[in-house]
RNA sequence: GGGCGUAUAGCUCAGUGGUAGAGCACUAUGUUGACAUCGUAGGGGUCGCAAGUUCAAUCCUUGCUACGCCCACCA
């Protein structure tokens, strides 16, 4: 045996981080196994400003869980990690470290300032990466990805200028929602809405050229939450079936301070029922007015802006905004506004139920706000990159109706399903630093001593147009630009990057893309993606490529890395698709929606087989946890607390599917006692020579515990390998932790001490050692051991210590994948191992379940059960041990009889049984029960009797009889009713009537052993 | 307005067309051979409400109520 002997404590901390170390460094969590079958997980990518929060905890947990059960059954199991650049989050955390210094961002150059980013995140970014070792995470280190490094540039360049080229990315002119704090344009996903207390005014816009309306009105009134933008007013807009404003359809309106004359148009958004019935139309600053100039046949170009980048006022380009207004804050101006309309009389005032007149009526308003910058979005209109989601998004349908993808649970799939169908445009640029540079250029903007519109005309070009070049590099782009000028590349230079002898300055598109554009690319950009592209694939982006207005990009658009080895399967081509997403459903939008339409696009097979999707991690009190609430739970404390083992068991027996988690400490705790009480049980075992196993099918058992144990195990596998291929975590760690704790624990390892007890060899002497009871002899064949083994040598302890140890070795494995410290430990302080558990072998037992020995164990945990609580309903000393007789009413066999002696004596404290004479298993010279107070335990099969001459008080055995007769009654009247209805042995399943029979029999048995049980005691 | 989810023991949650389960909490009890971070026994639920289907409903259907989330929209 090992002289490893274990702790009489159990530390989490002292083994925590040994084990992590061993394990990285000897490479095991990836070890080579080229021949093996894949399994791949990825990451999803964390902030690379984040640390790890409860939410990682538990779906990290969850996919090392899958890791490492796919290891240990031999897969080549990879789970990659890495972080995400988080464009906004990581500029706006470095922008807040120079304004803590007094500095600011426009102060440096945007190189500059991204140097100053790559610094940040080499001091202090990627801390999360060490909170996931204490986690015991098993990434593949040395495939570590970034989505700024210069691999996943090129393979979001090739993305996007291959989209550029297939027409699935392009440059519009339209409305964005902008977020006049980050100054960026930002996605409709990260616009939130939130309810705000507002106003509704309403103004009177009088009609031009003395109209009037049908009720003799010479003006409209309209009603607006934004008055301000009334300066950008372009139209009015009624209803065409709403007769009061027939007759001035067509006519015009003159704004108020502008003077601006505006057109009243028909348009169906405008609702009769709400308000007026007419509408002001500023198509510049709202998505329906947007929509209704447009119908109006009014050009995006020729939309009237009136706000900054700031979201202050600025002048239109009719230049009708008076001066006093040019520079408010949109706040302020809505305040200008409502004053100047008062007093020029245009303010219609509003009148509540008491009559009493306001300036405005108050409502409750949803307002957009920007998620990052927290403040409200204004939609402004801008060009801007665009990506062609509805396209994208049609196989990324058909993949998950095909089941080509499972979502699980499958509730899941109508909204991903509802999202995708109505999906709108991409808005992908950005207006930041940090992220990817778009790799588009635009036309000559440097005149210099050459007129380059002179070229323009030549190429049949509007000259007041630039043209844009897309190409992964500029030298493409040089090659773009020559061909398209017909001038040599030594003509251009790149504005930033003056050459000498150049004279046309090209200028790179400044915008950065989305992050989640790049992060969309990960299952397959983390491979190496596009240098070791499938072969079949390469073709689309040249062959579909057509130039157009923006010249002919360079075909060779993929870059040529290195090929795989001669032989050697490619990272790519053997991880990609990737066996399974876990994310939280916050991102199904954001992340996995996009990974599904890039990867299928790019990669012409789902990006996975299975997204799974769990809830969130909330506070106790069910609150959402959040910094501002500051009900936040770090994950690292509660690792210092109780072990990682004990969080990530947390984590996986709380994760059922479509539910939030709620937080629990005594439960994490409770989990903490779970590994404190396996780690006793192996110091138990050691401490009894019961030691590593040399099989991994089970050991041969002749002891129906043993053979009963192992059944166990079979079972306990079979739930395991069902739970977790049904992605049931919770399921999984209730099998492994109730047949551990109760199964292992509190039943198999008591039933064998008797046995262990016995010194091997020595069995005469044990036998008789054991029998001190009152009662004298006993026949040998009642020890619990059982029969003499064929052999006739005694080997029962050498047997179950085999078993014993065998059990415990599958315990490890199997509880590995949840709490992998404990068990690694466990796995090497239990005996010397030609190899660490993490990469040991899931349990293959090569054993099945034996009825006999189940149906055998099973009675006398009934037995013994039964027997402890008539005890301490009667309130008998638990320490006292008692004489018994046993009334059989079958055939026990000696064998099982002395089994359940031996246990009723360790267990129960019931020594010895002895049988009554008069009955057919009697024996002569055993006297019979004495006459006199007893107590009665109907058991399946018969009865223990325990006589007590006046200890007891017969009326409380009375009553707990009584109390047990009544219940099985109960029952076994519920059951005859069931019975003498035909229509249920007539209409039920014949295996329901089948079984409604059996167990009226088991009742009825029993209510007469408790009837015969109360009659005794007269 | 559309969609989704949840309502089961004091708490947090599993679950099944055929007599309702776990963990914690609670009560009683125990220093016996790994474990008091433990053992043993126990109390506690008309499974949100109503109707329907069925021999049988906590489970299926419909409606209702309450709570939560997502999407869209409210000039």
């Amino acid at each position: 045996m090992t002289e490893n002997a274990i702790d009489k404590t159990f530390d989490p901390a002292a083994i925590e981080a040994k084990w992590y170390r061993h394990w990285e460094e000897n490479g095991l969590f990836r070890p080579h196994r080229p021949d093996a079958e894949p399994f791949t997980i990825m990451l999803p990518p964390p902030n690379v400003t984040g640390s790890l929060h409860i939410g990682h905890a538990l779906d990290h947990t969850l996919m090392d869980i899958m890791t490492r059960y796919e290891r240990l059954r031999g897969k080549d199991a990879l789970f990659l990690p890495g972080m995400d650049h988080a464009g906004i989050a990581t500029q706006m955390v470095v922008e807040r470290r120079l304004e803590a210094a007094g500095d600011k961002r426009a102060n440096y150059t945007r190189e500059q300032f991204i140097d100053k980013v790559w610094e940040w995140k080499a001091e202090s970014g990627g801390m999360i990466l060490d909170q996931m070792r204490r986690l015991g995470e098993s990434v593949d280190w040395s495939l570590e990805a970034f989505t700024m490094s210069p691999e996943f540039n090129r393979a979001v360049l090739k993305v996007f200028v291959d989209l550029y080229n297939e027409r699935l990315i392009y440059r519009d002119k339209r409305l964005v929602n902008w977020d006049p704090k980050l100054k960026t344009a930002i996605s409709d996903l990260e616009v939130e809405t939130r309810e705000v207390q507002g106003s509704f005014w309403s103004f009177r816009y009088p009609l031009a050229d003395g109209v009037m309306l049908a009720d003799g009105r010479d003006h409209i009134v309209v009603s607006t939450t934004r008055p301000e933008t009334m300066l950008a007013d372009m139209a009015v807009a009624v209803h065409p079936d709403d007769e009061r404003y027939a007759s001035v359809v067509g006519k015009e309106v003159i704004l108020p301070i502008t003077g601006r004359r505006i057109k009243i148009v028909e348009d169906e958004h405008a609702d009769p029922a709400l308000g007026t019935g007419a509408v002001k139309i500023t198509p510049g600053h709202d998505f329906n007015d947007f929509e209704v100039g447009k119908r109006a046949g009014i050009a995006a170009g020729d939309m009237l802006n009136m706000l900054d980048a700031d979201a202050n006022v600025c002048q239109t380009s009719d230049g009708l905004i008076p001066p006093a207004f040019i520079g408010l804050d949109r706040f302020d101006a809505r305040k200008a506004v409502v004053e100047a309309l008062k007093a020029s009389g245009h303010l219609v005032p509003w009148t509540d139920k008491d009559g009493a007149e306001h300036d405005a009526e108050p409502r409750t308003i949803q307002t957009p706000y920007g998620d990052r910058g927290g403040v409200v979005i204004e939609p402004w209109l801008t060009d801007q990159w665009y990506v062609d989601a509805e396209t994208l998004a049609q196989p990324a349908i058909e993949a998950v109706r095909s089941g080509a993808i499972e979502i699980v649970p499958k509730s899941w799939e109508k909204t991903y399903f509802n999202w995708m169908e109505n999906i709108q445009p991409w808005c992908v640029s950005r207006q930041l630093w940090w992220g990817h540079r778009i790799p588009a250029w635009y036309g000559p903007c440097v005149i210099g001593d050459f007129d380059f519109r002179e070229l323009l005309r030549s190429k049949g070009l509007p000259d007041d147009q630039r043209p844009i070049f897309v190409a992964e590099t500029f030298n493409q782009v040089l090659k773009q630009l020559s061909a398209f000028y017909d001038l040599p590349e030594e003509a251009f230079y790149e504005l930033d990057d003056h050459k000498e002898g150049a004279y046309l300055a090209i200028q790179r598109d400044s915008d950065v893309l989305d992050t989640w554009f790049s992060s969309a690319l990960w299952p397959f950009g983390t491979l190496g993606w596009p240098q070791s592209e499938p072969p079949q694939h390469g073709e689309v982006a040249a062959g579909t490529a057509d130039g157009g207005v923006d010249g002919a990009p360079d075909p060779s658009t993929s870059f040529a890395g290195p090929p795989p080895r001669a032989g050697e399967v490619s990272l790519l081509e053997k991880h990609y698709p990737n066996d399974l997403l876990v994310s939280g459903f916050d991102i199904l939008f954001f992340w996995n929606a996009r990974m599904a339409m890039q990867g299928i696009h790019f990669m012409k097979d789902v990006p996975w087989r299975k997204m799974y999707l769990h809830g969130l991690v909330r506070a106790a009190d069910g609150a959402k946890m959040s910094k501002s609430k500051g009900n936040v739970v770090d994950p690292l404390g509660l690792i210092d607390q109780y072990g990682a083992d004990a969080l990530r068991f947390f984590m996986a027996a709380m994760e059922s599917q479509g539910r939030d988690i709620k937080m629990d400490d005594k439960r994490v705790e409770g989990y903490r006692n779970f590994a404190t009480n396996l780690w006793n049980a192996a110091r138990f075992a050691q401490s009894n020579g019961i030691g590593a196993s040399t099989s991994l099918s089970a050991p041969e058992a002749t002891l129906a515990v043993n053979r009963w144990i192992i059944g166990e195990v079979v079972e306990t596998v079979a739930t395991l390998d069902k739970a977790l291929a049904d992605l049931r975590f919770d399921a999984a760690a209730n099998a492994i932790y109730h047949f551990v704790w109760d199964g292992f624990c509190d039943w198999y390892l008591e039933l064998i001490k008797p046995v262990l007890s016995q010194p091997p060899q020595h069995r005469e002497v044990a036998t008789g050692t054991a029998d001190d009871g009152v009662n004298g002899a006993i026949d040998p064949s009642t020890s619990f051991a059982g029969p003499p083994p064929p052999s006739g040598e005694d080997n029962a302890a050498d047997e179950t210590r085999a078993v014993a140890g065998w059990v415990l070795d599958q315990i490890l494995a199997m509880l590995h994948p949840f709490m992998p410290f404990i068990t690694e430990e466990l796995w090497h302080a239990l005996g010397e191992r030609q190899y660490d558990l993490i990469v040991a072998k899931w349990p293959a037992p090569k054993a099945e379940v034996d009825a006999t020995a189940k149906a055998e164990v099973e009675w006398i945990i009934e037995a013994i059960s039964a027997v402890r609580s008539a005890r301490v309903e009667l309130g008998l000393a638990p320490s006292k041990t008692l004489e018994a007789w046993f009334i059989a009413e079958n055939d026990f066999g000696e064998e099982r009889m002395s089994y359940a002696a031996t246990s009723l004596k360790w267990r129960a404290r019931l020594d010895p049984i002895w049988r009554p004479m008069n009955g057919k298993f009697g024996r002569p010279g055993h006297p019979p029960v004495p006459e006199g107070a007893k107590i009665s335990i109907p058991l399946k099969g018969g009865t223990i009797i325990i006589p007590l001459e006046g200890v007891i008080d017969i009326a409380a055995e009375k009553a707990r009889l009584t109390k047990a007769l009544e219940a099985v009654s109960k029952e076994a009247a519920s059951l005859n009713g069931r019975l003498s209805n035909p229509a249920f042995t007539e209409k039920a399943k014949p295996e329901a009537v089948e079984k409604a029979r059996a167990d009226f029999a088991d009742k009825s048995a029993e209510m007469e052993r408790l009837t015969a049980a109360l009659a005794r005691l007269g």
